[in-house]
DNA sequence: AGTCGTAGTGACAGTCACTGACACTATCAG
DNA sequence: CTGATAGTGTCAGTGACTGTCACTACGACT
């Protein structure tokens, strides 16, 4: 394995999120992340594949923590205890990059084309977690609804824990599934 | 009121959905949709704000029969129940724009900036209908989850309808809410 | 009939996100 | 030491999108 590239992948993150905090997103190009980073313009579009995908970095690792999780559940567990399951599993990381995605929510809600790939990316990540339940022989629809059930609920939790850091989003999480069951 | 615009804008929709069809959503300039309507680039980008926006004209009238919905229903419905009146309420829109929904979601579905932007008018579209919750005194979390929950069941069955064009789509949306209930 | 305000349009120049192609270089395996 | 490979710089180009200014169609109003 010659020359890494993830130390300039890194300092783009960095110089991106510093950036688009200064200065705003729209009034940032992306020759300028590029040159505070100490690249060129055509070095950043080879790590990300827009402008905005560099605000996204590290959705893989969040993805494949909450499937593996659906995958190592009991045989038994009910299509929305799956999705449930993945999220709790994936609290960790969400406590850990919690610095970071605050940052990095008070810069998406300057800019419609940033909620917009906001958006775009936890529906991929709803694509992913429907595809681990149809492994487990779970039908389309009915993984699709148990999916999208779960990411309302967690949604839900997300906002609540934003809003009083003291608490534990597993139990938010819980919580926001019994909110939700007496809704319906 | 002077020279409507209102044509133009038509063509420009036409064209753009035609252009797309034939050649592909990226291999298709605005200058060339622009060109087939008869009209200058500029004036595309006075009728719509970008390149994916002429796939996505008239939705403010699909959000404005949903809201209404909400604001006319009966002071004692739940969260979920306004949230489902407000999707079945659109059925008949939904019933009359399906030839030309056909043709957009075979375009959509091959190219991701589209699907994209589709997403943030589902989105979009949820967060009218919080807003609508809201102004009957539904706390804004819990008209959040309901309208949530309340897209997920409505996608599930418009998939279902997409598959079976002869079903009743707000026979389905009851279907489907029947499906998310014994999910939970 | 003439005038006047307004909404829509064309023309033009400019910025910036993003891409393809080619040459060069740092690193590691043998 | 050599060669393979991943990463990078350079350069030229396309196309989405914007600001500005002048012009024109149309309806209102006298």
């Amino acid at each position: 394995m010659p020359r890494s590239g993830a130390q300039a992948r890194a300092r783009l993150r960095e110089a991106a999120l510093d950036l688009y905090a200064e200065r705003g997103y729209e009034a940032t190009t992306t020759a300028e992340i590029a040159a505070r980073a100490g690249v060129t313009e055509r070095t950043y579009f080879r790590h990300f594949a827009d402008k905005r995908e560099v605000l996204f970095d590290g959705e893989a690792e969040l993805r494949e923590v909450m499937i593996a999780a659906i995958a190592s559940a009991q045989e038994t567990t009910s299509p929305l205890s799956l999705v449930l399951r993945a999220y709790t599993a994936a609290v960790p990381l969400f406590v850990a990059g919690r610095p970071t995605a605050e940052r990095r929510a008070q810069i998406i809600v300057t800019s419609p084309a940033l909620q917009e790939r906001a958006h775009t990316k936890s529906a991929s990540l709803t694509e992913a977690l429907i595809g681990a339940l149809e492994q487990r022989g779970i039908p389309e629809p009915t993984a699709r609804l148990a999916a999208r059930a779960g990411a309302a609920i967690f949604e839900r939790a997300s906002r609540a824990w934003s809003g009083t850091p003291a608490q534990d989003l597993a139990a938010l999480i819980a919580q926001a599934a019994d909110e939700l069951r007496s809704l319906i």
